[in-house]
DNA sequence: GTCATCCTACTACAAACGTCGGAGCCGGTC
DNA sequence: GACCGGCTCCGACGTTTGTAGTAGGATGAC
């Protein structure tokens, strides 16, 4: 079966997101990136993250000269796409509209971003009656 | 540093969306309605459960013959909201658009759904001219 | 050759989570 | 009055998560 549950902690996507964001890093850049963002955090912490992700799967790494350089092995889309699935599951047992409309009548939108919504959601509905 | 006021794991969630469905509940009428949902647990893991969540303040019980009666102390919709911006703020640093265009896009909605979300979406935008 | 560095590997550890087993109490039933 | 079937309390245990210290290898500076 395809989708399998990926677990990570909040501290560890804190990590998986430095990748995204910057691309292949060693572990000092890394730990940068965090400190960049107020997170403050040991460099043996983030190296020990750092291997977990890559025993989980979601990384990967080769030595480049002295240091290792990691990268992630998945993209933002996807684990995005499967954390939020899953809260949906947990939280509307897996209706997605519930929870669109939670977030629509509980968060502030500028005017652009309701235009984008209101695009897509005709698109969707044009979809619909094909 | 987290303000997580909600600190609740998958299975306690599990639990707490027994009272909200069932209202007041005795240890065993929760493990019911979870066995029913093909939940299998033992009925002492639920009263751990409950017991946690009442030290969390999630739940308040009172004696009512020989059990003990549980009921929710936080609403869904409050739990539920919390969850979601935690989400957001988790995933895309608070911004909830690129969220809902996440949700729309890659979940399947049933052509009422898309209704009620066209409405709400107009209304959102009658309320920014005003 | 010796040092100061930087890097990884290994180990540790507390808190949170998910999961229960048993001990022990209490109220009916033979 | 001894037993059965509920119920709660207490403790336990394996795993995951967040966090980090320390030991030891490689490397460049003198």
């Amino acid at each position: 079966m395809g989708e399998r549950q990926y677990e990570l902690g909040t501290a560890e996507l804190e990590v998986l997101k430095a990748l995204w964001e910057e691309g292949r890093c060693t572990v000092r850049q890394v730990l940068g990136h965090l400190h960049e963002r107020g997170r403050r955090v040991a460099y043996t912490t983030v190296l020990t993250f750092l291997t977990r992700l890559e025993q989980k799967g979601f990384v990967a790494s080769d030595k480049r000269g002295l240091a290792y350089v990691y990268r992630a092995t998945v993209t933002r889309e996807r684990v995005t796409r499967s954390r939020v699935r899953e809260l949906v599951q947990q939280l509307y047992d897996g209706a997605a509209a519930p929870m669109v409309l939670q977030l629509i009548r509980s968060q502030k939108f500028s005017t652009d971003e309701i235009a984008e919504l209101q695009k897509l959601i005709a698109e969707l509905d044009a979809g619909k009656r094909d």
